[in-house]
DNA sequence: AATGCATGTGAGATCGATCTCACATGGTTT
DNA sequence: AAACCATGTGAGATCGATCTCACATGCATT
């Protein structure tokens, strides 16, 4: 039958001491004799004892836990950076609590506050939305440690891990310009999302660095998932003057623009070629490869977790805002433009 | 500054009222007077009343939170159950704690000890190991709500959804001895894991009911990452008279092999032809497209986790084993090989 | 002899929510 | 009038670990 496991008052109690000197004893602090000491910590050997975590974070106020609201775990990006936070926090004996926001405002409040109620301190978040982070601002004001990845909020100090999303795209759209293209077409998602709005702009920039006119009829908006990507990017080609390139926004996008292309029959590079954001383990399998804007996944998560943990320890270092490079990955999947 | 959140003795003081009253008036039980009530809301309304669940899985006994112990959330098979394990839990105001065991039997089991101390009760794990599983054993003991997932282990009655994996693997064979191959390769990950073994199993029974016998030259162990699949595949192709079909019993292993297919100017189908275990997004997008055993991945969380909540809602049915079919999507991986 | 101090130990309070129990009312039944 | 009950409320215990404080010792100072 389930016996309870045993509390420290059982282990005081086997060892004939009170519950402060079997907690002295366990925990090394104060004044223990040693002959008690070590029949205290026989007494725990003996009966299994494990300090229960939930009565000591009610006492101390935190649960060594960290929160941790991302899009979707789905997103092999996320599901990089999660994993790389939960090997770190398993180094300082915290566990990790995963939620998707699955990109709604609402979501992400409602279960940040489900977390803090937990009195958990310590939170990696993508936060969805640019406005209406009250909730954010809540957890800067009680201290509780925040570290923002992949995205930033305006209005919010704290600290952060994100890419050059505007340099990013605007390399990519460069490459394109100097191999002859001038119709791009862009393939993003919602841009209320920080990133989406990054390399849209960067995108722009750069065209019109590159003497090249933005024109609305080159941008295809959709949610971030294969199967919206796929009609967006088939409404985008389906004009009577089609663009000759694509960026898309993110790995997802890249995949339902490919299989769009596929269904199409439109061939890359020949007929239209292609750049994505974020490098994914699917774009050296296709033939050609695709070209890609890769951002360092292992780090961000890794970087995360490090500053998070300053945090958690003590370290009141002012807000450090992480900021890392791109890289434009040059592979099969654009070709050079005929000039004219 | 940092103000505290608002206790249940805040609301009792601010309504006038004892903490008991309180309680009663919050969680709707025993005699309130309605005014009372009202009065009660009402300060916990002005003060942002959230109960510290904390103190309430203390009090109880255990924490409204999911343990999931996973070999790596990496895996988009795992990824994918994670995902739809937690969208159930929101339903029923549980959150979702994540652990890789990364194949340790000894990180399963202190992952395990950790969360236990913590009073969750509930949890979904993927064994890691068929022996020495005193640590599940106990879970059953205590009446904690188990589901195995992915995996079963001997001598551990409980609830468990898996695929039939010894008839998807013999499916798979199968199909490659009907379109003439016979020298058949495989390539595993480590049979202390149950899905390895019975696949190895599945494989072996086919080629055994075709009049083939087994051979070991036609094996290739590694661990289950992209880059050992590499160098395993190269080893096995590298003999003087290597396979000229292969089957990778899951997806990462699949991937392994087609790099090293292509490192190697292996050309498929043409020559060699190709089966994987487990279907991913990838497969669809090369050229030609893979041949696997699709397993219907949306069901295996769901199903998990719909198991998990009748425990945890109080229904005590005997345990349940769910086993799901496999199906053979056939694509173009495979060539008929000419007879003799 | 009186004081100081280092060393050990236990009783009880605390964290926040909840539950049991006892104690009030006022009204209804015998 | 006595007994009973439905209704409403508060005091205090409980969950388990930890911390403060008070209280012992015994030894070393003045």
């Amino acid at each position: 039958m389930a016996q309870k496991p045993a509390t420290l008052k059982d282990v005081a109690a086997y060892a004939n001491v009170s519950r402060a000197t079997a907690a002295r004893a366990l925990n090394s602090y104060g004044y223990v004799g040693d002959e008690t000491a070590r029949k205290v910590h026989e007494a725990a050997e003996k009966l299994g004892y494990r300090g229960n975590r939930l009565a000591q974070a009610l006492r101390n106020g935190q649960l060594p836990i960290i929160g941790c609201i991302l899009g979707d775990i789905q997103n092999p990006f996320f599901a990089r950076i999660a994993h790389d936070i939960e090997v770190l926090a398993r180094k300082y004996r915290y566990n990790l609590i995963i939620g998707s926001s699955e990109e709604e405002l609402e979501q992400e409040v409602s279960l940040l506050a489900s977390l803090q109620s937990l009195s958990i301190r310590g939170f990696i978040v993508a936060p969805t939305s640019d406005e209406n982070n009250f909730h954010l601002e809540r957890l800067i004001e009680e201290n509780v440690p925040l570290v923002l990845i992949d995205r930033v909020v305006k209005g919010i100090e704290c600290d952060s891990v994100v890419v050059d999303n505007e340099g990013g795209a605007r390399k990519a759209i460069e490459y394109l310009i100097a191999m002859g293209h001038r119709r791009i077409g862009l393939l993003q998602d919602d841009t209320r999302i920080f990133t989406s709005r990054e390399r849209l702009s960067g995108y722009q920039s750069a065209l019109t660095a590159g003497g090249i006119t933005p024109d609305d009829r080159m941008i295809s908006v959709s949610q971030s998932t294969v199967e919206h990507a796929i009609d967006a990017t088939i409404r985008l080609f389906s004009q009577k003057t089609p663009p000759t390139a694509l960026f898309t926004v993110d790995s997802l996008m890249t995949q339902g623009a490919l299989l769009a292309f596929r269904a199409m029959g439109i061939s890359i590079p020949h007929d239209v070629s292609l750049v994505g954001f974020d490098d994914f383990n699917l774009a050296t399998f296709t033939d050609p490869q695709i070209t890609v804007v890769a951002q360092p996944v292992s780090e961000i998560g890794l970087a995360a977790a490090r500053l998070l943990f300053e945090k958690l320890t003590g370290q009141s270092s002012p807000p450090q805002q992480i900021r890392f490079e791109t890289k434009l990955l040059i592979r099969g999947s654009v070709s050079r433009r005929p000039e004219g």
